[in-house]
DNA sequence: CTACAGCATTAGAGCGCTCCAACCAATAGA
DNA sequence: TCTATTGGTTGGAGCGCTCTAATGCTGTAG
């Protein structure tokens, strides 16, 4: 249960400890000879550097700490997996921590992060009061992704979701659809760009935006369309606020027997593992979820490496998936485009 | 973008280093007086401990390591939620890192988790060989969660595979279906003893096994179904191995005309959050996932305190729950027990 | 033969903290 | 009065490492 240390590895290779430190650190000035003697007796005593010892004394870091607020959300794992792609490549290493959504745990989860000292921070749609993010921000680093920030030692990285609604809209009213409903995602992350895209996109095509308020959850998805029902004001296309609300939204249409998409279009937003199900197939907007953990990472070791001060802004165009649940509007599906339609689909159909 | 120092406070709050430290590990013996001339000062300079400097003087950690196989799977983030718990409970902080379910990566991920020196490790279905495990393990007490181990100094928790199997044979046999065939995730963890569990709650009701090759996928589900309909050989229930096959089965079953429930039954494993989708309503195997952290964390600070030393070894009990996916064979609809059905899918079957 | 590079190697201080032993009142007991 | 005792406080060593400056050791030029 005890690791052995430099000394242990020093004496056992007849060297000093101080020549065990440069060869573990890949210095050249080593000669050949001590250099096998060295990783030889390491070797040996299965030895390998303290993290914590190194980094205390050379008052620097290889870590970069990630905050995920949710790792429920299959969302942050490709975010995550952008992030350990660079951090990895420019030799640093990640620790990762929690808040699941709450933001006492989500403080708690940033202190802990914070005491490893790491050399920055990336924080993955947090929830702490931005107050607490710009405390952080005064003693090292950090990027935010799906979050914005005005403090101006805190870069960003979203997603334009203003253009994802505008994607969505367009795409239904090109099929045909003229009475569009948003599923508003309420005080959710994003869910105020969503809204305001969807509404300029229907009124730069001389639409009546028609916002109902709703949630991220396939239940309130759900819910929301119950009501649009019982109001008598259900549209021909929903644009859903993500994919969870969307997939809710198409349960309570079949459950009241309509039938998606010949008699409601229903796009998501999110893409993802969900969306691409058969079962599901379900049109939405695909964020490009790792290449928003690459660029927070080059963010943040921008900032490591002291070679930019001034606050970096990523937004990042989303794109449109188009599947199986989006099709033609009932009254004008003789006339209207089909081959936006994805084939997958097409045998539910009959 | 440097943090004070204990030095720094203790100069500030006119008092020695060594009494600062008393303060900020709470220590009984520190006058009043003291104890909030130091807070004091703390909280003015925006102090808190360096974590690994604590560590090292003190050659103890209040750290825990969790290495995740794949954080894509929602399935560890709950696993997760019960050991953050447990090791908040008894003050214990826990750094993540995750392999991607990549033997390279997630042994790399094992590296740098190790070279923190945190009082212990939680490994979430890893995929790393043995060998590296136990290796590991010489250093610092190990738990594995979702994956068995001989070695001694090793705890592990896992589900009864074959008891969740049998059960989900046993609700389709008493529900009437006679011919019910297995959805196999070969190599796939766990995906034996579903398998020995299926064939010997089958053999146990007379019943002929039919194991089909398959894997942990939507897709690879939708192919078995397809390859079971091209030999003329579905049965009238299907097992799946896991949740995603299972609605790659339902997709395919319903791509070729047939029903879910009515035609042919599904159920699943695992009670992913996917089941629970009212759009899905999948009858699967549910897991005890946080109680699965919790007796990881429970288990690791055993050892982590030297309570206990020989091996603990946690086989769950998993659990039924009955959606919309299952039901009385058609041959037998008259005569069998209706109950068991979901009332939330019954409005989809008119 | 001395001087001086140039290189490989090492001693020693110090990173921020803990922990032990020592210390210093102040009070209690003899 | 002197010695214990107690409770609060402190100096200093040391955790495993890095880093600077100094050292020893060639080999080559003067």
């Amino acid at each position: 249960m005890v690791r052995p240390t430099m000394e242990d590895v020093a004496l056992r290779a007849g060297v000093s400890r101080a020549l065990v430190s440069l060869v573990m650190r890949g210095s050249p000035k080593v000669s050949e000879l001590r250099r096998t003697a060295v990783l030889k007796a390491a070797e040996e005593l299965g030895y390998s550097p303290h993290a914590m010892a190194r980094s205390l004394a050379s008052r620097t870091s290889t870590v970069l700490g990630v905050m995920v607020s949710d790792l429920h959300n299959a969302f942050f794992a490709e975010v995550v997996d952008g992030i350990d792609e660079v951090a990895r490549e420019q030799g640093f290493d990640i620790i990762i921590n929690t808040g699941g959504r709450s933001p006492a745990r989500e403080r708690r989860a940033l202190e802990s992060l914070l005491s490893f000292r790491p050399a920055g921070l990336i924080l993955l749609s947090p929830v702490v009061p931005a107050t607490a993010i710009g405390k952080a921000a005064e003693q090292l680093p950090v990027v935010l992704v799906a979050r914005s920030s005005r403090v101006s030692t805190v870069d960003t990285v979203n997603d334009d979701g203003e253009q994802g609604a505008r994607l969505a809209v367009e795409h239904l009213v090109s099929l045909g659809h003229k009475r569009i409903a948003h599923l508003d995602g309420g005080e959710g992350t994003q869910a105020g760009p969503r809204r305001r895209g969807y509404v300029a996109a229907m009124e730069a095509h001389g639409l009546v935006p028609q916002v109902v308020s709703s949630e991220y959850t396939d239940a309130a998805g759900a819910r929301a369309i119950r009501s649009l029902i019982a109001d008598d004001a259900l549209p021909t296309a929903i644009l859903s606020c993500n994919d969870f609300n969307a997939v809710g939204a198409i349960s309570a249409l079949e459950d009241a027997g309509l039938r998606v998409p010949q008699d409601v279009s229903v796009v998501g937003y999110d893409n993802t593992s969900l969306a691409a199900l058969r079962h599901v197939s379900l049109t939405t907007i695909d964020q490009p979820r790792a290449e928003f953990g690459r660029l927070a990472a080059d963010a943040l070791l921008q900032r490591v490496r002291e070679e930019r001060t001034e606050p970096v802004r990523h937004l990042l165009n989303p794109s449109l998936v188009v599947r199986g649940t989006t099709a033609p509007p009932a009254t004008s599906r003789r006339t209207a485009d089909f081959k936006a339609k994805s084939p997958e689909r097409q045998s539910r159909d009959q």
